[in-house]
DNA sequence: TATCATTAATGATATATATCATAATATATA
DNA sequence: TATATATTATGATATATATCATTAATGATA
């Protein structure tokens, strides 16, 4: 018993030591770009870097914005936690993504919440050294603004695409959403359970495995618990555009 | 019936006329509070100003973005067309809001559209040269960067709150939305059609004017047509709060 | 390994909401 | 002013979706 939690940190330990040295994930990331070495290492020195397993919580609404965090590896849902405890997740980030929103640079405190989804490496850059980058640095400043006002607005575009779609338009998304846009393949590991997913696309939980056995029963994709594979990525994509 | 369209040239002329020198407007506006005179002078020299009657289409998906659009007076609604011809509108920008989202910075073409919900005079500043001070003037771009980067953030607050209410949640959502945040007023002109309002708050038309007629009923509120007079604030409050 | 808790799976039922139909207003257009 | 068109209004009906109930399967924990 105590063996295995000690196993655990020594895992989490070595994940971490390992990526320790992130100079050439952030030089050659789209976020930093414009920085100069000379920079760079001040944000290098300043950066944190840590290992979150699968389920574990990273940051809550309501506590105070400090970081600019941005994910190395693995999968974070972002999520809001409503007056009935029910959650409503609003996007998934993936390797290379900001996570958040950009009101991390208007408010002071977080309003949603992120956890790992997968086993992730998140990396944390004070955001004052951010602000003053982008106060000092004109080409990393445009450029960065660039690149994250994306972020935001793909969400918004995401909520409409969902929420003007019924049932079977909303699995046919999350389906094609992890097969193109996470796993780039046909065959995945649902990262999320049932009642995750019907968080995501504003559904019941029993209705999500409802559409889904209907999918398979249907020949559309074939599942095993976790696992699915599309089979009729065509068909699901028309099922998609009909909403 | 040819002199009704002269006069209305006139009227749209005088107006524009009337707010043509904006530099009390942009000077005391947040969005541009760093900018220098010297730069103040330039925006104001290349800025266009124009007039839309109540209806009068502003930008259309697809458009080039060329300008940040800013507000001055009037309402304006942001939305996208769908596939079948149905609109779904995201926002209502009051004066003072900058209009659009942040992928104006990172897009090359328009996504939504929008329209002149009351007649308005929208202030046009080229966006290269928003992006040459974002460069040049570091206390602007900090500044400018914290004071934008709420415009989507907002959009998705919303989406949730509507979306995970029901019809009366939803209704009693946009009767507060004019009443607090448009009008400070408990009684105002709704400035949009029932079937609009449906389209902001994802519901179909009827029912939008059988909840409000359920309302009225119940002395929620008073019905005039557009006149709108909200009676029991306190309890069309808690009916939003619990969804 | 046994026990407990969580997740997945379906069926039956209830409910919210959309759609259809029709009429009365109001607004725009000739 | 008359006519067409869009908006508002309400009832009846259909439909999508959620909720409730129960069981099976899976995973976690002792």
């Amino acid at each position: 018993m105590i063996y295995i939690i000690i196993q655990t940190k020594v895992k989490k330990m070595e994940l971490s030591r390992k990526v320790s040295n992130c100079k050439s994930c952030i030089y050659r990331s789209w976020a930093f770009k414009n920085l100069s070495a000379e920079e760079l290492k001040i944000i290098n020195a300043k950066k944190v870097e840590k290992f979150y397993r699968k389920g574990e919580n990273i940051s809550t609404e309501g506590d105070e914005i400090l970081s600019f965090m941005y994910l190395q590896n693995g999968l974070v849902k972002l999520y809001k936690t409503e007056i009935n405890t029910k959650e409503h997740i609003l996007s998934i980030a993936k390797p290379q993504d900001f996570i958040g929103l950009l009101s991390i640079f208007s408010n002071t405190k977080h309003i949603y919440s992120t956890t790992a989804i997968e086993d992730s490496i998140v990396c944390f850059v004070d955001l004052e050294i951010i602000k003053k980058f982008i106060k000092t640095n004109g080409t990393f400043a445009i450029d960065f603004f660039e690149k994250i006002s994306t972020v935001s607005d793909s969400v918004i575009k995401t909520r409409i695409d969902i929420n003007t779609r019924q049932l079977r338009g909303r699995i046919a998304y999350i389906l094609l959403f992890f097969s193109k846009h996470i796993y780039s393949s046909i065959r995945f590991n649902l990262p999320i359970s049932r009642k995750e997913v019907a968080e995501l696309i504003d559904m019941s939980t029993e209705n999500v495995i409802r559409v889904l056995s209907e999918f398979r029963k249907d020949n559309l994709i074939q599942i095993e618990g976790k696992n699915i594979v599309i089979l009729d990525i065509k068909r699901l994509e028309k099922i998609y555009a009909l909403g």
